[in-house]
This record gives C-alpha cells, sequence and structure tokens, in this order.
DNA sequence: TAGCTTTCGCAAAACTTTCATAATTCTGTT
DNA sequence: AACAGAATTATGAAAGTTTTGCGAAAGCTA
C-alpha cells in the first residue's frame, strides 16, 4: 500500500542516501544500479514513480526514459532525472524525452523530497493523502485512526488494513483469494474463510456506531465496498 | 464468460508460470504443451486469444499459426508469439505469418499481460469492459452490479451470469446446451431445462421494475435477448 | 496476560435443481 | 376457421446444495 519508488542510480553513495531517506519518508524502495537492471524491475513491479541518473553506464538516463515511456504500465508513470550540474543545459532535453522534472546534483534532500511530493501531487495524488474519506467515514494511514462519524473507531490492525484497502478501491468486488494477496500479502498462507471473521469485524465496529453497513456480501464471489450508503 | 487463453509451449516452467499469472487476472487457461495438441485444444473451444511458443517440437509456432488461420473459427484469434532472444530478428516472419505480436523471452509477467490487454483491446474491446449497458440496463462486471432504469437490481449468481452472456451477444438465439456451455460451464450435467427457470427468474427480476421483458423465447430453438425493447 | 488472528463447526440464508402441473403454441384435419 | 392432440414452455413448490454469518475455542506474539 506504501507508494513503491524505484531508484536507477549508479553511485553507489547516492543509492544508499536516496534509500535511507524515501524509506524514512514510508516508501518502498527499489534500487537499480544501472538502466537495463532499472528496466527489468520496473517491468517486475510497476513503481509509482521513478528517480532516474542522467548518466549512467551502459543505457544512460534518457535512453531509460525512451523505452519506460513505450510501455503501457510505465507510460504514465512519474519520472524525475538527476543531472550532475554541468549537464543543466540539457534540461530540456531530459524533458523532452519523457521525464517530469529533474533535479541538479548535489541536491539536498528536503528539495528532493519535495519536488517528488510535486510531482506525485500531480499524477497520483491519492498516494499522498494522509486520509481518505467517503460520506461520514474517514481513514488517517499516518496516524492509523478511524473515524465515523466524528467519532473515533478503534480497529484491529488487520481490520485497518482491509478497511484501507477498501476505501482506497471502493464499488468493486474482491474475492477472498484477492483479498489475501492485497491485505494480508502475497504469500501468506491462510484459509480464505479466514477473510469472513475479519468482514465480520470490521461490519460489527462500523455498525456499532450507526448507520448502515457499507460493505456488501457478493455470494459466491466476495466482498465490496458501498460508498453511497455513507452519507455525508 | 471469463476470456478464455490457450498456452502451446514446450517448457514448463513457463506454462506454469503462465497459468498461475493468467489465472489470477481472471482468465480461463487452457495449456498444450505442443503445436499439435494446441491445434486439438483450439478446435474443442476457441480462445479468446493464444499464446504460442516459437520454437517446439513436431510443429513450430510458425505452422501453428499457420493452421489456426486457415480455420475459420480462429482465423481472427489473436496470437501472441514467445521467441528466444536470439530469434528477434525473424520477428517480421512471426508476423507474416500471422500473429498479432511477439514478446521475446526472457519477459516479465506485467509486460506480458499489458501486451495482451492491448491485443485484446484491438480484436474484442468487449472482454475488457467493465460495464455494459443496453438502453436502460446496464451490467458492472468488476463491481457485479446490475441496474434498471437507475435502480439497483438484485441476482443471483447464475441469473448475473446469463445476463452477462445475453448482454455481451444480445439478439442472437442460444439454445439451451449452448447457454449451458457458456453460463454453466462446459463440464457441468444439468438438465436442460433448468435453464428455463433461470430465465424464468431472470425475466422476473427484470419484469418487477416495470418495463417489457427482453428475453424471446424461441420455441424449439432456445432463447435470445432482444435489446430493442430496453428503450433509453 | 492482553490483544489479536486463525480455525472450526453449526445454523441460517441464499441459491440451484428437479419435478409436477398449468399454460401456451403449433400441427394436421375436418 | 375451428378443434383436438401433440409438443413445448412457464411456473410454483419441494428438496437438495452451497455459501455465508457468527460464536467460541485455540494459537500467536509481545
Amino acid at each position: 500500500m506504501k507508494p513503491y519508488v524505484l531508484v536507477i542510480e549508479d553511485e553507489d553513495a547516492i543509492l544508499t542516501l536516496l534509500e535511507y531517506n524515501f524509506r524514512k519518508e514510508g516508501y518502498e524502495v527499489g534500487l537499480a544500479t544501472d538502466g537495463e537492471m532499472g528496466l527489468l524491475m520496473a517491468s517486475e513491479r510497476t513503481p509509482d514513480f521513478i528517480i532516474c541518473d542522467w548518466m549512467m553506464p551502459k543505457l544512460s538516463g534518457v535512453e531509460v526514459c525512451r523505452r519506460l515511456r513505450r510501455r503501457d504500465e510505465t507510460r504514465a508513470t512519474p519520472i524525475i532525472m538527476l543531472t550532475a550540474r554541468g549537464e543543466e543545459a540539457d534540461k530540456v532535453t531530459g524533458l523532452d524525452f519523457g521525464a517530469d522534472d529533474y533535479i541538479v546534483k548535489p541536491f539536498s534532500v528536503p528539495e528532493l523530497l519535495a519536488r517528488v511530493r510535486a510531482v506525485i501531487r500531480r499524477s497520483a495524488p491519492s498516494l499522498l493523502e494522509d486520509v481518505i474519506r467517503h460520506g461520514t467515514l474517514e481513514i488517517d494511514l499516518k496516524a492509523m485512526r478511524v473515524k465515523y462519524a466524528g467519532q473515533d473507531l478503534h480497529l484491529g490492525p488487520t481490520e485497518f488494513r482491509l478497511l484501507e484497502h477498501f476505501m482506497r478501491s471502493p464499488s468493486r468486488v474482491y474475492s477472498r483469494e484477492q483479498l489475501l494477496d492485497k491485505v494480508w500479502g502475497r504469500d501468506v498462507y491462510v484459509e480464505a474463510r479466514t477473510v469472513d471473521v475479519h468482514i465480520g469485524r470490521l461490519r460489527k465496529a462500523l455498525k456499532s456506531m450507526g448507520g448502515h453497513d457499507p460493505i456488501r456480501t457478493v455470494r459466491s464471489a466476495g466482498y465490496a465496498f458501498e460508498t453511497s450508503v455513507l452519507s455525508d
């Protein structure tokens, strides 16, 4: 559920710096030390955005950009280029090749993070949101709190993540297996029926504060979260 | 009702990989370990698209392609070829022989899935649609909801799939046997008359919300879904 | 121990299938 | 045209099956 950032950069020092700082900001980080590796990693898991060095052995940053733009999954993925001071003049080229922003080395970490937030705000604002609201129900992801009709609502960790997932993608049906994938994690071996129990607990918690049950059971298919009953 | 993909590939590892991933994406998967078996399976049930390895024992991928193109049912079926890196130069030949796209091994799963979606988008976009509408009746396949004249309409799983099938291919008559095949699944042993009961229930549900009955009974032949009575 | 998560089992609910019978449509004949 | 009889479909109800809700117990982890 955290944003996944892919850093493609051949200088170890910068790689480490960025990894540390992005982690601290709550991103998941993928590291690639050259362009080819970057492309490979980008196709294994589509990043939410990409930091890419301009000058690299093998594939240049421009080339990486170009190739990423040719693929459907990464066509719209924000890319921020890192360029050394002398290369500044090329900035137009970088943006032409599909980068969304560029930043000159040496850069300050806060500056980079600010740029990143700016870029994300343009392309996928929901990743930055600390709180998601639907009607009178709101979930604060950073503070890990849920409020319903102004009242605090306590949920266990699993119910919290379940609600988070539902609030992020409401209205569509997820099978128990899909929910296990998305909420529990890929390689967790848990009985599918366990989902029922947590759905039940989430329902009970929500109902305990009045209002209708926003979770719709779809027989022989799974569950869906309906925002429509959460009146404002 | 899920898209049916036929994978023809002699390497077990890849076969398993593709089966797992296509299943997860909601496709039905047929597996063939050589060209001959692939052709056989393609004639038993016409796939929505085909993934076919280039180099295979017995029949090569090119030959499989060619033969599939000679048959009426598979003449237009999209085919994606899997080629090893060195064979890249032959790509033109592959496409000439009727493949719609090709992808080089080793490939990333998201990349393959993206290509598949692209190919389907060209050839049978309705398979990717989330909602199908005819007049005032709409069925949302992801949310698994049916709306009629703006109102929510609850259907049981079988009625839902039945309606899905009718909405996908309206205006033509299906025999009870064909409906059992398409809606219930190939290897289900159910009395043909059972279809009547479900048709009846679907009709009742639709009629309960006013409007005319869009299902036409064709005596001694089956049923057809008429969109014309679903005024806008 | 407290606070969760997971599994289990049973009852309730939702759905399917089959069957019997009523209703309809068709066919051939007068 | 009209009618009987045959064929086919509609439908209500019963029986059977599958799936879900829920309480409770057992298992984890800090």
